[in-house]
DNA sequence: AGTATTTGACCACA
DNA sequence: TGTGGTCAAATACT
């Protein structure tokens, strides 16, 4: 019952979401153009087609895949759908195929899956850069827990590249990972990249566990991918040198309500309207759209990652 | 004592 | 063979 409640929530999302992508593409090209909308680039438009295009193929997957409830698959993105523009490698579509059995090695001692399969997990990368109040230290606390494993330095990279995996990755066998490399040129900027989706219980959090803390102020800053992949940084938490970029959450969705800089607000499909948020362009970044995005985030509010859950343990 | 981080070693892949 | 990603022992932290 609640699955089925989930997965149609799910495809209804993934409906709204390109309805709402569409919505943004017929008003930069409508008559009746605003001010923000006109302001669309041809990046952003190819972006929000990309959007289009994405949301319905995973809502037909949806509906594809609903018959194999049991048998949840990771698909993975064709290169070909990857845009030019876009930073993310491959969009965490979570359906499809191949079989979930394909992905771990379930009849191993240990639990586990291999490197090839885990290199074919959904992978997208996003560019944080960290507030000028919060110090120069990286990007490393989201709604997440994780656990660095490693370091490296990079070829050619003034920075370390730092590994994270899940720490729940051995109690609940959650193989999402990311990696952090600071950005030659711009020290302030961070280059995450996202390896798999959560499925451990930090995927949906309990109500017991949702933060309680005040209100507060969000910035970030996107590089392309305008709303498929919105996420938010926490400032402010005091006593702490980390900021958050929460996961995608495409149950909520976003829609512009006023001009000059593009505002969005939650549109999600319960509750009501507790996020909402302001994109304007970054005009310090040359040609690529940076966005800086203000937030009014009320943290006790429901957080769906949208996200399947295409494994669940039993442990 | 339990958990997290550091860091050199190991491995897969191009 | 060089590079990037991961492992795991040692170490640090709480």
């Amino acid at each position: 019952m609640e699955i089925m409640n989930w997965e149609r929530r799910s495809l209804l999302n993934e409906l709204i979401h390109g309805l709402n992508a569409a919505k943004q593409l017929q008003g930069s090209s409508s008559p009746s153009l605003t001010a923000s909308s006109s302001c669309l680039t041809t990046e952003i438009k190819e972006t929000l087609l990309h959007n289009i295009v994405s949301s319905f193929k995973k809502a037909i997957l949806m509906l594809n895949g609903s018959t194999t409830q049991h048998n949840p698959t990771i698909e993975l993105a064709p290169d070909h759908l990857a845009h030019p523009g876009k930073v993310s490698e491959s969009p965490a579509s979570i359906i499809g195929s191949p079989r979930s059995e394909e992905f771990f090695d379930v009849g191993s001692k240990e639990f586990n899956l291999s490197s090839k399969k885990r290199k074919m997990l959904p992978k997208w990368t996003e560019q944080v850069r960290i507030s000028p109040e919060r110090g120069l230290e990286g990007p490393h606390d989201d709604i997440f827990s994780w656990r660095k494993y490693g370091q490296k330095d990079i070829l050619g990279a003034k920075f370390p590249r730092s590994y994270y995996r899940c720490t729940y990755r051995n109690i609940q066998y959650c193989w999402a990972t990311k990696q952090v490399q600071r950005s030659d040129g711009d020290p302030t900027i961070f280059e995450v990249t996202y390896r798999g989706t959560h499925t451990c219980s930090q995927g949906i959090p309990p109500p017991e566990k949702r933060e309680t803390k005040p209100n507060h102020t969000v910035v970030v800053n996107y590089q392309n991918n305008l709303l498929d992949n919105l996420r938010m940084v926490r400032t402010g938490r005091l006593g702490s040198e980390a900021f958050s970029f929460p996961v995608r959450s495409p149950l909520y969705t976003y829609e512009s309500i006023n001009g000059g800089g593009t505002f969005y607000h939650h549109v999600g499909s319960s509750g009501p309207s507790d996020f909402t948020g302001l994109i304007s362009t970054n005009t310090s970044t040359g040609s690529s759209p940076i966005f800086d995005v203000n937030f009014q985030f009320d943290p006790t509010a429901e957080i769906d990652t949208g996200f399947p859950t295409f494994f669940h343990n039993s442990i």
